[in-house]
This record gives structure tokens, sequence and C-alpha cells, in this order.
DNA sequence: CGTCTTTGACCCGCGC
DNA sequence: GCGCGGGTCAAAGACG
């Protein structure tokens, strides 16, 4: 039983299961504090395993928090250092790297100086655990307050998180009533502002597997096309994962990138539209498949509150490594499609979180069914 | 009894 | 075309 596993709830999953665009995706962004060091994957849909043409996120969720400890701990235990380096003055330089294992050897030498001075021992033995326990309450202090603080701010994007899905799942419900009120074929209109609203309307239902779209020439071409038409509909949803933060044109570059008929007339398009049609269909099944996101990160701690609740769904050895590599469901809404790869190093563990394009109807690889 | 993990088998994509 | 590796599935078992 390995509910370690199992982050602590809220709805990251479903967000992500929603949309794959920058707004949404901050939500690794929100997940991995600020400073912490980030590469990002996105698979461009060139396929399968090959890892081709990927960019990937990596995090280091806890070197940021480590530091951080350090710190905590480096000041709450001042007190008790400069009492011992006062004690110790002669010249037992003491490294910070060292500082918790000093503490401990600190306290050694101050219970053996307790003992050896016998003379008027009971108070200044009395004075030294007063003092050892005032700086053992100040680090215990100093603790508490950093865990308030960061229960807090897990707090803070949890709530966040949440009103984003919520959200998002009315934006997505209304876009889909909608959709089923406007006429059914709509072939290749001229990138106008609406497309904007378009593509956040063709990403969420790629990414909830909710089947081919009607509109299906909004997703362009054969993957194996063209450079630039080929990437563009997977960049657009990882190009904005790349790096939320950053913010510049969040829709602009994606939504022109898209459209197969940019750059072209209006009759052009319409032609190509309508040649293209059938074979769209198959463009957008084949990016569904392919449509990934994925994030790695590297973990110090055993266990990962990543908002997500994961079910495990299979374990591997990889090629060339001793570790075993665990796949993870995020259970958080039925559907989700974001993935949790985890490889089982003792230390420490890289993660590594996928947002694939559901394949509804092909789901199921398994045994021949 | 329901849920979750384990694990062997299967499928797909890629490289040769 | 074939083999390999990665990813996924579901039956079986474990656990609360």
């Amino acid at each position: 039983m390995d509910k370690g596993h199992l982050g602590g709830g809220g709805g990251g999953g479903g967000l992500l299961a929603l949309d794959a665009s920058p707004r949404q995706l901050g939500f690794l962004n929100l997940l991995s504090p600020a400073p912490f060091h980030r590469s990002m994957e996105a698979d461009d849909g060139g396929g399968g395993g090959g890892g081709r043409g990927r960019r990937s996120i990596e995090v280091d969720f806890f070197s940021d928090e480590k530091k951080n400890m350090k710190k905590s701990r480096a000041s709450a235990g001042a007190d008790a250092e400069d009492h011992k380096d006062q004690a110790s003055a002669a010249g037992l330089a003491i490294k910070k790297e060292d500082l918790t294992i000093n503490l401990l050897t600190g306290n050694n030498t101050r219970s053996d100086r307790s003992m050896v001075v016998d003379d008027d021992g009971a108070s200044r033995a009395d004075e030294d655990r007063n003092g050892r326990n005032t700086g053992e309450l100040a680090a215990m202090q100093a603790e508490l307050s950093r865990m308030n603080e960061e229960n807090q701010r897990l707090r803070g994007m949890l709530t966040q998180v949440n009103s984003s899905y919520h959200a998002l799942q009315m934006h997505l419900v209304a876009l889909m009533q909608q959709r089923t009120q406007m006429p059914p074929v709509q072939p290749q209109q001229p990138p106008t502002h609406e497309d904007g609203k378009n593509e956040s309307a063709i990403v969420p239902r790629q990414f909830l597997g909710l089947g081919p779209s009607g509109a299906s020439a909004d997703v362009a071409e054969e993957p194996s096309n063209s450079s630039t038409e080929v990437g563009s509909p997977r960049r657009s949803s990882s190009n904005g994962n790349e790096d939320p933060e950053r913010g510049d044109n969040p829709d602009g570059p994606s939504t022109a990138g898209w459209l197969p008929g940019r750059g072209m007339s209006q009759q052009q398009q319409q032609q190509l539209g309508a040649a293209a049609k059938g074979h769209d269909q198959q463009a957008q099944e084949a990016t569904m498949r392919k449509a990934r996101v994925s994030v790695r990160a590297r973990s110090e701690a055993p266990i990962i509150a990543d908002g997500c609740q994961w079910r495990k769904y299979g374990q591997k050895m990889a090629k060339g490594n001793p570790c075993p590599r665990a796949y993870y469901r995020c259970t958080m809404a039925t559907g989700c499609p974001v993935r949790k790869q985890v490889l089982l190093t003792n230390w420490p563990r890289l993660v590594r979180f996928l947002v694939k394009g559901v394949r509804p109807e092909v789901a199921y690889r398994g045994r021949g069914v």
C-alpha cells in the first residue's frame, strides 16, 4: 500500500484535463514555487516513445525547501550555536554545512562539560540545559512557522486551482452548448478574434477525449507534412506549458500557428478546407493521440503532495536502469489525462508529469478485446 | 466488500 | 519486416 503517492487533494488534474493552454498549466507553475529550477518537456507529437522534439520541465521541488530549512535551522539554532560557539571558543571551527551534525556534537560537548564541572555543577548544568532548551524551542518554533507558511501557501494554491477548475468547467459546458446550437459545418473561418475561443474550445475537447469534434478544420495537417504546421497544434498547447510564467502572447502565436489557412486567401482556405476535411479528422485523431505535455520533477522527498490523487497502474523496469519506473494516473477527475511517471530511485525520485490527449475510443490497448 | 497495488501480457512506435 | 523498449491494461491478490 503505497498510499504515500496520493496527493493532498485538489483540482490540479481536472484542470489539466480540461485544457493544456498556458493558463491552465499554470497549475504546474503553482505547484512549483518560483525559485525552483524548471525545465519543460512538451512532446511535439512526433510519435511515441522516441522522445523526438520534446521539451521538458524539470522541477527540483525540494531543493529550495532544503535551503530554507537549512536557513531556518541555522537561524533557529543560532542561539544554541552562539552559546556553543562561546563555550567552545577555543577554535572549534564549525562549518555551516556541518551544522546538523555539529548540533549533536555540540550537545555532547556541552553535556561532557557539565559532567566534568562538578564544583558548582548544579547551577551551571541548569543554565546549560535551559539554554539548550530555549535553542531547541526556537528551532522548533521556526520549523513550525515555516510549516504553517507552507501550509497556507498550499491552501492558497488549492483554492486557486479549484476555482480555476470550476471556472473552466463552466466555460467548457457553455462552449459545448454553444457548439451544439451552432450550424455543424463552418469550414475554414478566417482567423478572427473568435479563434482564440474556438481554440480553447477545441483543446479541451481533445484533452477531455470527447471524441472528434465537428469543426475538425482547426487541426490541420498530418504530423509529418511540414515542420511549421505540424508542430503548431501541439506547440500551441505545449508552448504555453513551456513557460507559463513568461506569458508572452498567450493567444496570438499559438492561435495563428494553429490554422492551416494562415496567410492564404479565403477562397484558397475554403478549397483547402473542403479538400482536407476528411483528412483533418484523421489528423485530429492522430493529434489527440499524440498531443502530450510532460513535466519532469526531481524530488528528494519520499512523498510528493502535488495536489492530485494518483493511482498506480503500472510499473516497469526501465532499460539500462536498475530502478523501476512506476506509472500513476490522476484520479481527481474521471477521464483525467494527467499521468505521472516516477522513477523509483531511492533518492531523489524523478517524477515526470504527463498530460496527454486521451484516446477515448482506442484507450484500451491491453489484452485483445 | 471495495479499493488499490502488483504483475504478466499486450500493443504501438521507432530503429535497424 | 523484425526486434526492442516504452506504455498500458486488467486479473489477481493484498489491505483496510
